[in-house]
RNA sequence: GUGGAUAUAGCUCAGCUGGUUAGAGCGCCAGAUUGUGGCUCUGGAGGCCGUGGGUUCGAAUCCCACUAUUCACCCCA
């Protein structure tokens, strides 16, 4: 027990991380040129927080969370999701009174107490936007598009849009009640998960993979068909913007969201590949959330993306992570003089932006270099009591096997000059 | 919360219907090459065979329980 990681957790070992710093730094470099900035909340909330912004009824929420009560006898939660912490530090912080539309990005870790499976863990790591103050539907577009150009640039490959419009609370309600009476007499013929969502969530039965649920509702009445024409008018406009960016989608309209908060556009980005757990970037609007948990009536979009799935779908794409670059030098030294020298050497270099070290287990010469095979480095060095006395040692490219002799004190700049710095 | 599969060396796995010192490949360490890596060859270290119980003269192997892992359902990213 002491020596496993909690279940659904994981660790990064260093012989992935440089996986996770390519993605964050992509994350990064699009959602600088698309103008949004890093936001930074805690790993965990008040409770309250998930309950009103997420929803009591939803999964998440009765189900899900890590709560726990710290010792002044509040009630907290890690985090499972990361939308809510921003918009409660959009009105903490009255951003809402500063220039709009405000434009958000976070790379955070999220928790939900579930049974962990492929790309499923307690503890996983999300990517996501947010951009507050404006219900324009192209900005609903912007956001798709930003994921799009993660994608175009990750270089994955059959990865589908589902759009969808989950109207507003008003068409909503109206659309759940049709809903109900067109299912109030099949509701005994539906599975049983169903059965209990026909008070919770109506619409998510819409999605049941159940066979006879689905030769149920064949007939049934869709959201799209209900919505107020304001809703309607935007998710036209959301579609002609899509046409505009060049982005291919396809209207689904059993795309239901899970959490409360979503209004009108939804959507999903969904791959094939990469087992049951299809969705690899979530969002949509939510309209009404920043009002919900006390703050001004101020329109939003966001999405989310998990990082553990998007690494899955890079690997089931074939899709190699550029690795990062070994050492640039590596010291082999023989005896005690040779090795002090060899520790001031490195700090020189160190100092001079080459990378450098060198071996601490006084092995053998062979097992020396072996080692720095390992390391991946560009150049080796042989340091003994011959060099420190003549000022001269042989530096190795691991490469071509090349061998140069390099005055210790112009080691630097050549070293320098053949790395291109 | 429900269901299925799996658990043997650091990693990937073999070990047939129970039979005595539990194997391979990779990795690690060393030597062949006494101051030069990658290839090759040789040797070495490393296992409470997930844990506990049971059947048996005898269990890695059969049975049960537990734990962990994993896949799927629910739900979500």
């Amino acid at each position: 027990m002491l020596t496993k990681a909690p279940k659904g957790t994981k660790d990064v070992l260093s012989t992935e991380s440089f996986k996770w710093q390519y993605l964050e730094r992509i994350f990064r470099e699009v959602c600088e040129s698309f103008g949004y900035k890093e936001i930074r909340t805690p790993v965990f909330e008040h409770t309250e927080l998930f309950e009103r912004g997420v929803g009591e009824t939803t999964d998440v929420v009765q189900k899900e969370m890590y709560t726990f009560e710290d010792k002044a006898g509040r009630s907290i939660t890690l985090k499972p999701e990361g939308t809510a912490p921003v918009v409660r530090a959009f009105i903490e912080h009255k951003l809402y009174s500063g220039a709009m539309p405000l434009k958000f990005f976070y790379i955070t870790p999220c928790y939900r107490y579930e049974r962990p499976q492929a790309g499923r863990l307690r503890e996983f790591h999300q990517f996501g936007i947010e951009v507050f103050g404006s219900s324009h539907p192209a900005v609903d577009v912007e956001v798709m598009s930003l994921v799009y150009n993660i994608y175009k640039i990750l270089g994955v490959e059959g990865i589908e849009l589902s759009i969808n419009n989950i109207g507003c609370p008003k068409c909503r309600t109206e659309y759940n009640k049709k809903l109900r009476e067109f299912l109030k007499d099949k509701l005994d013929s539906l599975c049983e998960t169903c059965q209990s969502r026909y008070e919770k969530n109506p619409m998510r039965i819409l999605d049941c993979k159940n066979e006879r649920c689905q030769t149920e509702i064949i007939d049934a009445p869709l959201m799209v068909d209900y919505l107020c024409n304001e809703c309607s008018d935007h998710f036209e406009k959301v579609k002609e913007y899509l046409e505009i960016a060049g982005i291919e989608y396809k209207v689904d309209p059993k795309i239901v969201r899970g959490l409360d908060y979503y209004t009108k556009t939804a959507f999903e980005f969904i791959s094939n590949e990469i087992g049951s757990q299809s969705t690899v970037c979530g969002g949509g609007r939510y309209d009404g959330l920043v009002e919900e948990l006390g703050g001004p009536q101020t329109p939003a979009v966001g999405f989310g993306m998990g990082m553990e799935r998007l690494l899955l779908t890079l690997e089931n794409n074939g899709i190699e992570v550029p690795r990062e670059k070994g050492l640039d030098i590596f010291i082999v030294t023989i005896g005690d003089k040779a090795d002090k020298e060899a520790f001031r050497l490195l700090n020189n270099l160190r100092k001079n932006g080459i990378s450098a070290d060198k071996d601490y287990l006084e092995r053998s010469i062979k097992a020396q270099f072996k080692y720095s095979d390992k390391l991946e480095s560009e150049y080796t060095m042989v340091i003994g009591d011959d060099e420190v006395d003549k000022g001269i040692v042989s530096i190795k490219n691991m490469k071509t096997g090349e061998q140069q002799e390099v005055k210790l004190n112009n080691l630097i700049d050549e070293l320098k000059f053949k790395l291109g710095r």
